[in-house]
DNA sequence: CCTGTTTTATGATCCCAATCATATTCTCTC
DNA sequence: GAGAGAATATGATTGGGATCATAAAACAGG
């Protein structure tokens, strides 16, 4: 998380959007630094059949869509509001300027990257070769880490079973009898309509 | 990548490696930095019945590692030489020393690390949500990508399709009939024993 | 409180990658 | 060029998540 004055300092504009706008589009050139104020933002692709995943879920302080602005790429993914939300917006002259000219923001920020690539190794790994119960606890255990903005959680992790179906490939179905049999075990908690943990 | 004498400058030291051997293991404190002088290291995972997830395979010029260095985390994956290797290896505070004295090299470091997540980012959602061959070709060009050290070519590329299988989470039987179909179809070159593209 | 919508639930069936078993081909070395 | 080990190949079977269909419960908001 940067600090908002100083984001504003550096020429960030605060911009609002509704629930189910969308930020930027998969394949988009990256403009933008964004940092959430408000709301919760979420990047996700669909793949030819329709299917979405869920790449991440941002909510207050967290920054989103840096690496393709570093890496000069394309976005791999969208960005859509999935509520009413306000972020922070820099341009990409912006923040290179602020990297520069502000050493310990830009060790930050390669911070920020480097735990959210620690995190995306394991994701990786675990999708890949574990059965569902697994993949879903991992998730689950994954946004309680990076929820953690600064050491404080700014969490809520009230999800629906098609967001966490999302969020690990699998279908709804195969995740409500997962978190069925999980809850069940103990090992999760659930509280009528969203997973708690 | 960074320079070789720049590296040197700052303390790295030159280590040898034999095929086999293990550089560090997951769950290890991360006390180096490492980039690759010659041969190949792969990062890997094995789950709870020994099936191997290799996470990228590196080679001359590219580092490795950095993530848990910078995020102050627990290395996720274990390191091994997949053939005769020499890496340089620098401290963690002569690294961290080098990134705050050289606002150059850092971007750099910032912009690799940007990039691996970038493709992370792609595989996540093939993986999770694609059919073998999908996610083989995807692989083969990440392969290719991050195998790019500054605009140029190193790699070679010639995967058992036992190594093609630990990267996609798929089976080697399973990859062999995809890989067959997909050289039918001419979208994938396959040179006897290994596999080109 | 009623109504419409979203989310959760659950059974039945299907499909494809995993698994198991075995054979063949390639490669390296002595 | 013979023998050993690794890598590729291929058929048969299985198993578990996807898919399909339908219902019930939870919630929102007038």
């Amino acid at each position: 998380m940067i600090d908002e004055n100083l984001l504003l300092n550096y020429g960030a504009k605060r911009v609002p959007f509704s629930k189910g706008d969308q930020l930027f589009r998969e394949g988009e050139s990256a403009l933008n630094f964004y940092q959430v104020a408000s709301g919760e933002i979420k990047m996700n692709n669909y793949n030819e059949d329709g299917k979405e995943f869920i790449q991440g879920i941002f909510s207050i302080g967290q920054s989103f869509g840096e690496p393709p602005l570093l890496a000069n790429v394309k976005y791999p993914a969208n960005a859509e509001a999935i509520s009413d939300a306000e972020v922070f917006q820099l341009s990409k002259e912006q923040f290179l300027e602020l990297l520069s000219s502000n050493p310990k923001v830009h060790l930050k920020i390669t911070e920020t990257l480097a735990k959210r690539l620690y995190y995306k190794a394991i994701m990786v790994s675990e999708i890949s070769s574990q059965e569902p119960e697994h993949r879903i606890l991992r998730i689950i255990d994954y946004l309680k880490q990076v929820d953690k903005v600064d050491g404080k959680f700014t969490y809520r992790l009230n999800l629906t079973r098609q967001q966490l179906a999302d969020l690990t490939g699998l279908r709804v179905e195969t995740v409500i009898r997962a978190t069925k049999s999980l809850e069940k075990k103990g090992e999760l908690q659930i509280k009528k309509r969203k997973v708690y943990r």
